[in-house]
Order: structure tokens, then sequence, then C-alpha cells
DNA sequence: GTCTATACTAGGATAGAC
DNA sequence: GTCTATCCTAGTATAGAC
């Protein structure tokens, strides 16, 4: 996708080494998750064996940490970037809410992945290196709740949005929309406009339940 | 908590001794996830050894399948019968709507791992026998969420509700709720007033947005 | 860079004592 | 019913050839 803007960036051969067990790891991790995934899976993905994953990745650990990362990275780049933009709060939320949608669809294994958790798989067992980059993690992750927060906090002092508990509604909202990757799967011959459907029928319902009446 | 009434059922020592494995099975697939959970571990919890844990469930994976048939069960019996009682559809949904996010958080253990879902663990490996079994739980989970459809249907028809993609509607719906077990962890000295209160946070703003606008 | 060994361990499952 | 002892496979990670 963002192929041709890397494609001068001249470090290309590694990254994109890099990049193709990442996105391997990814669809297996989402297939059949974490311990059930082995190494050679992912190798069997790529068409090659273990010696091209471990040269890549240290550990089975670090392939997952960073399909965490590179998903919260999406978020961020795809739609938590919208907050900042200059428009009325309701308009920038309701932005924000189907960027997110659409984007549980077009990055499932890394989304879906990500959805499942962190804490869930690597409970305990991880190095003092590995927790530090879980940290990081668990940071970008609120950093990017907190954009949805702030722009529903100024929806309500613009008077868009009926004062709320914030932090709950932002936890409902954020869980109707993970919740995507639970049960979308894409079909056979299904477009853009497809997806845009489903993430519009989404963004109204999730909108419209914070909206100062005024009918 | 339901012991007084399966007290005087007489075949109580053993349907005990199996929940209370299914119990810590629950508690332990919780905290780990399903494949770094090892019967070592669900033993722990139960200050036994695997004896005790195969002598009631012939394999891990049989746990972890009951573990999901309970908590398709709690919900059923505790939301899902909501959507067949005589009242305004608009009601019940409210009242199913509160009932499961309860739900979400008083039976924690068990309803956090049915929410992590079955097909992630156990894709392929299963025996035919317990290929059976994981359909059954498919469809308990499909029946309790078209007792949801049917009530929004119903409260279209009713003209309380505004007309809209059911289905979609239902996944965002439950997603929310489901989203709790991500969340949620009980907190020292927290009370019903408290877990009534989030319940009651998040009704309102989903419940708010299937309303037809009357105001 | 990528492969083919191979070492090493964790953990599911079973047999049989008590 | 519950335990201990044991078998056995799967799968992470590494070493070293190419």
């Amino acid at each position: 996708m963002d192929r041709s803007a890397r494609a001068e960036a001249g470090e290309d051969d590694k990254a994109d080494g890099r990049a193709a067990v990442l996105e391997a790891a990814a669809r297996a991790f989402m297939q059949d998750g974490y311990a059930a995934t082995s190494i050679d899976d992912v190798a069997g993905l790529l068409g090659a064996t273990k010696g091209r994953v471990y040269y890549y990745y240290r550990s089975k650990a670090d392939l997952f940490f960073d399909v965490h990362r590179e998903s919260m990275r999406q978020n961020m780049e795809g739609a938590g970037r919208i907050a900042l933009e200059d428009a009325p709060a309701l308009d920038r939320l309701e932005r924000m809410v189907r960027a997110h949608a659409l984007l549980m669809m077009t990055h499932l294994p890394f989304q879906r992945v990500s959805v499942l958790g962190v804490e869930m798989h690597l409970a305990g067992s991880t190095t003092p290196r590995q927790r530090k980059t879980l940290n990081e993690i668990v940071e970008l992750r609120d950093a990017y709740e907190q954009r949805f927060v702030d722009v529903i906090s100024q929806g309500i002092a613009e008077g868009a949005i009926r004062p709320l508990d914030v932090k709950m509604v932002v936890r409902g909202l954020l869980g109707a929309l993970n919740w995507i990757t639970v049960w979308y799967r894409p079909r056979e011959g299904e477009t853009d406009a497809d997806r845009a459907r489903m993430a519009d029928e989404l963004t109204t319902y999730l909108i419209n339940g914070l909206r100062r009446d005024e009918a």
C-alpha cells in the first residue's frame, strides 16, 4: 500500500524483509491465536523456514509485540490525527469513528490481534526488555483513547453533545468498533462501498446516542 | 451462590467437584489465555494436582468448551429470557442491555473467556466429538443474539425505535457490552451500586442511539 | 540472508498406587 | 476420588553450513 512512499527511502531491502515477516505473523496470530501459532506456521506463510523469521526477530514475543505496535500506529495515523484538525468536535468525532471502523476491516489481521490483547498472552513471562516494549504499547493505546475523550469533551463544551460520563462512553464506543474484528470477515467480491456502508451504519448509531436532542 | 438451590438435588457431590474445577479453569484461562494455561495451573488454583482435573474432564479443550457453554447459559438465563416477557419492546431491550452489562461484571472469569472466543484457540485441532460441542456453543450464541434482533425488530414495528440495520446494530450493541470484560476489573470495596452505575451509563448511551427522535 | 540440523523444555495425557 | 510417576509430542531457539 505505502510501498511507493518507502521505495525512495534506501534501506528498503531490510525493512521489506522484516515487514513481510511481520505481515505473515499478523495473519498467523489472527487465525490461531498467539500460543497456538508456531514459528513454523509464520515461516510457512512466507514459503520459508524458521531461519528467515529468526533472522529478523529474536523471539516470538517480539514479533507479537511488533504486530501490536504497528496496529496502534495505524490507528493513530488513520483516525487519531483527525482529533487535532480544526472543525466542530462532533464532526471530527464522526469522522474518527468512521475511520476507526474502516481500519478494523482494511487492516484486519493486525487489528484483530491487537484487539484480542497483549496482557492476555504474555502475562508474567516477559523479559525486562520486553516489559518496556509492553509499556510503550499500552501508552500508545492510552494516548489514542485520550484523543476520543478529548474530542467528546470538546463536543460537550460546544453544546453538541449531551453531558455524560466521557470515559465510560469512549469505552462503549471503542468496544463497539473493535468488536468489528470479531465478526467481520472480508467476503468474496466485497467492495469499498460495502465496507463504507457497514461503517456508516455503525457510525450513525454510535454518534446518535451522544447527540443533545434538538429535534 | 445458587448452592442452596442445588443442595437438595442429590447428585451434588459429583457436580460440585466438577463445578469447582470449571470455576478454577475459568479463572486460569481469564488470566493467562487458553494456551498459556497449563492443567497444572488449573489444579494449582484448587490446591490439587492434575489427577483431580483429569478425573472430571478428559482434556483441556473440553474444559475450555464447558467454560463457554456455562457463560452462554448465564447469558440466556440472565438476559435472554427477558426478551420473552410481556412488555413494550424498548423496555425489554433496555433491561436486557443492563442485565448483560451486569453479567459481564459479576461473572467476569467465565464471560471474559467466552468473549475472547472459541474459534481463536481451537481452530482445526479438534476431534469430531469436540467439533459437535463447538457447533452447539455457536448455536447457543446465535440464539442469544437473535433475542436482541427480535426485540429490536419489534421495537421498530412498535414505532419506538427508528428504522435501521438491525443485525449491524446488534453487533455494535453487544460489542460495546462484551468489551466490558476487556476493561473491567473489580475494585477493592466496590459495591453493587457502583456496578449498577456503570451499567446504567452504558445502557443509556446504547439505547439512546436507537430511539426514534420525539423530543 | 536463508537453510538444515539439533538441543532442550514445557506440558498434555495416561497408568496405576493409594 | 485423588495422587505420583512417566511417556511422549510439539515447538522455541540456536549453531553452523551454504
